[in-house]
DNA sequence: CATATATGTCAATATGACTGACGTAAAATC
DNA sequence: GATTTTACGTCAGTCATATTGACATATATG
């Protein structure tokens, strides 16, 4: 199962199948981000917003650099956008309680709306798919995602029990 | 295997699990991209680059409609990118034998050159993947990809042998 | 000949990313 | 208590990638 050495032995992954694995990436990742941009645009709010949205929606406060360090983005990139959500009703911020330089990041009421929104038509898609393909599908999707991962962001997925025998 | 019926059911893919999906998605392709995106900067190219690069390299000849239509972007969108990477040598044009108003893309061997190196990090990251989760995880993991596509996109795809049990 | 198709180009616009530089407030440390 | 570090913000300039609209040209097809 997990014969990493000969992983690059073209007899067991041909050429064609990696080509078509950087294809599935490209085409699924489109397709899964299509319905939230549609959404988004009418906000005029593009993936960046979005992807903010989610990390302050998932753990209901988070600092600035926190935001930083998932999305590995400047300062300077993040400010307009949490600027313009902040405008927009769906951030607010309020001061660190240990900390007073930090500002916690939290959504609105408005703000979760459209998190579960955006969110919900990616949740249905994965469903969806999960669905057809079947839970040890699932599975292997998740094992060969993580191993594309870069190790470092392991630790910022959230937790989830594993999706089938959980007492293996 | 194929429930889809149930595939909503919080029971079959509770909430957290699908939030990890999500999760999986954006840091996978994050780190499918960063190595590409890298070498082309040295270039002053970008993602829009590679694309066309390895869709005119996958299949040695295509119509500038063809690459538009997979790519699914404007003729406005793809022009300057298709002049950069004609004025660096890497792809050039002839006229279409049938149709003279047809301009068959190529890459020059330059620009095979780039191609390969630009797949060569993302075919060994897959490779690495597929290799530590196994193949029937990589079976998975396709399956699930098939899923999350446009139906549309799925003639798109590179043909290739099933990665196990071929005669089943 | 008229029309449709394949492609190219010019112009204006927008998002989302970058770097560099500087400022402020609060915490941590010497 | 003074200094340094940290957390955050902002201003300015730049860049890549995408958009839409309008128009031009060559070729193919009816």
């Amino acid at each position: 199962m997990t014969d990493v050495k000969s992983a690059l032995d073209p007899r067991r992954f041909p050429e064609a199948g990696l080509r078509q694995g950087i294809e599935l990436l490209y085409f699924a990742y489109r397709a899964f981000t299509a319905e939230p941009d549609a959404i988004l645009a009418h906000y005029g709010f593009g993936r960046a917003h979005h992807r903010v949205i989610y990390f302050i929606g998932r753990q209901d406060e988070l600092t600035v650099s926190e935001l930083l360090a998932v999305l590995q983005i400047s300062k300077q990139s993040l400010a307009p956008i949490l600027r313009q959500l902040r405008q927009a009703g769906l951030v607010t911020q309020l001061p660190g309680r240990r900390d007073r330089r930090q500002r916690l990041l939290r959504l609105t009421e408005k703000g979760q709306d459209l998190e579960r929104r955006l969110s919900q038509t990616q949740r249905s898609r994965l469903a969806a798919a999960y669905g057809q393909a079947g839970p040890s599908a699932a599975e292997g999707f998740r094992q060969v995602m993580l191993g594309l991962m870069d190790p470092a962001d392991h630790q910022r997925l959230v937790d989830m029990a594993p999706l089938e025998s959980p007492a293996k």
